[in-house]
RNA sequence: GCGGCUAUAGUUCAAUGGUAGAACACUGGUUUGUGGCACCAGAUACCUGGGUUCAAUUCCCAGUAGUCGCCCCA
């Protein structure tokens, strides 16, 4: 590469606007047409290598809660037909109206990008007859969803997911262990979470107390703020919602769903609560909580990040839940199936990254690292080439082993080392080869002993054993 | 989708109407076969378009993106 001369450009008045350069032209670069970057689509990002650490942990523990829980895997498709979640997410709700990725596919139907899988699951459960499974059939699923909703911080038009549904039975222990495991999954990352839990009962039973709250609301309507009159009309629920001044005296003095549910809604929901208790999950019981979801039932809950605020000088960043979900007995026969009762649970992946990074700055968090047990050095092009086998055989031995090829001066393999933290560090040189002899260094002490390059492999992992 | 704020190096931030500095990170060296520490050197940046001006990274407008709040949600 030819050094790229830099010439400072002088001060040349000019003396009329008709003489001004285009800026590209005045430093003489050629701008070479289509050579421009592309820039990456609104509200999408790119999950970096050095990120990875990160993602592998969530999946990792989102894997292995899976397997204790039993849970089996599922994939569905990231395209659906757009009419499945209009059908199930309920057609008036934001994710469907105006955040659904909906394009017309070849043969002129409606398709889309899924903006959640619960949905998916449910049709699954259906198209692959999955009532004449032992019930109930537990599941679990991580990928991608699609939302055009306004970005902001740890909210991204695309986005990742890993969610558990079970699907198939109506005990409260089912709403209790899905709270569980998503408990559990913060839990295992070293995040500390708080659950936020409440029951919207059944269709009838919201419906009921949605007019008595909006009539208690009317009562009062000009001393709410703007926003909540706009939602009396529109969607009298999210009034619980309101964070104005103005309106938490009056909020605090609404009727809470819990009064207006059945003696049986109200007893499966006390149910779910013992088994929280008896689980030892610390939830909060928020009477305000009503999800934006229009197939759920009963049990509802949400996961906030608990994150004091440092030092009072850190700003909190917008508190939005990690995950959510809850029971949609109803969805099933909705979604024309038979009647079947169900719960699920989805975490967002890309703000629980977002999260645990920021609080792993100043906490101790559980990640997974790549862990390696030595470090091969190899000096000199006899060197390396030799090096080469012997990594491969060390490799195939179980020895996990950090080594760069495109680094040829010993003290920056040895730098590498360091960062590796590996305990010690095979050093290979011309000499070596010629000797059939190879360098073990304890990273530690820097002592260093030259042995035969047959006996390093024991000699390395009897060191190994004593650490 | 609506309103506010912001846009300078890989990152976090400065300065400036006459084109830019630091810290950390990166590369190389002091040590041509030896890491952690230190010192030295080097590479790398003014989002895009238009306007005002002799001159714009700086001022103004628009676009784009990010961010905060609303809406909503993961």
């Amino acid at each position: 590469m030819p050094k790229k001369q830099k010439e400072k450009k002088k001060f040349v008045p000019r003396k009329n606007k008709e003489q001004k350069p285009k800026k590209k032209e005045a430093e003489g670069a050629v701008v070479e047409k289509g050579k421009r970057a592309h820039n990456i689509l609104r509200g999408m990002h790119d999950i970096l290598p050095r990120e990875e650490k990160y993602w592998k942990t969530m999946f990792h523990v989102a894997e292995n809660l899976a397997a204790y829980f039993q849970y089996g895997r599922i994939e569905t498709p990231v395209m659906e037909e757009a009419g499945l979640f209009v059908r199930s997410l309920g057609k008036g709700t934001d994710v469907v109206e105006k955040e659904m990725y909906v394009f017309e596919n070849q043969d002129g139907s409606k398709i889309c990008l899924r903006p959640e899988a619960t949905a998916s699951v449910v049709r699954a459960y259906i198209n692959a007859g999955m009532f004449n499974y032992p019930q109930p059939v537990k599941m679990w699923y991580w990928g991608p969803m699609f939302r055009h909703d306004r970005p902001q911080a740890g909210r991204y038009r695309e986005f990742r997911q890993v969610g558990y549904e079970i699907i198939g039975a109506a005990d409260p222990a089912m709403d209790a262990e899905l709270i569980l495991v998503a408990y559990n999954f913060y839990k295992d990352l070293g995040l500390p979470v708080e659950i936020r839990v409440n029951s919207i009962g059944l269709p009838e039973e919201r419906e009921r107390y949605k007019a008595e709250l909006a009539n208690y609301y009317r009562a009062k309507k000009s001393y709410i703020c703007e926003d909540c009159r706009k939602r009396l009309l529109k969607n009298p629920l999210r009034l619980l919602d309101c964070k104005e001044d103005q309106c938490q005296p009056i909020k605090d003095e609404a009727p809470q769903i819990v009064d207006w549910l059945s003696e049986t809604s109200k007893n499966y929901f006390m149910k779910v609560l013992e088994y929280l208790d008896a689980l030892g999950i610390p939830y909060i019981l928020q009477p305000t909580l009503v999800r934006g979801l229009d197939y759920y039932t009963h049990t509802v809950f949400e996961i906030y990040p608990v994150i004091e605020a440092e030092e009072g000088a850190a700003k909190e960043t917008a508190q939005s839940a990690l995950g959510g979900g809850g029971r949609y007995d109803l969805l099933m026969e909705e979604m024309g199936g038979r009647p079947t009762p169900a719960a699920g649970v989805a975490l967002g992946i890309d703000r629980s990254v977002a999260v645990l990074k920021q609080y792993g700055e100043k906490h101790p968090i559980n990640l997974l690292k790549p862990e390696y047990d030595i470090y091969f050095a190899q000096l000199g092009e006899r060197a390396k080439g030799r090096a080469l086998k012997m990594i491969e055989d060390l490799r195939q031995s179980g020895l996990r082993i950090g080594f760069n090829f495109y680094k040829n001066s010993l003290k920056t393999q040895l730098e590498l080392a360091n960062d590796l933290k590996v305990p010690c560090a095979l050093i290979l040189g011309q000499k070596e080869v010629q000797e059939g002899t190879i360098i073990i260094r304890d990273m530690e002490s820097g002592i260093q002993e030259i042995v035969d390059q047959k006996k390093a492999e024991n000699i390395v992992k009897k060191k190994l054993e004593k650490i």
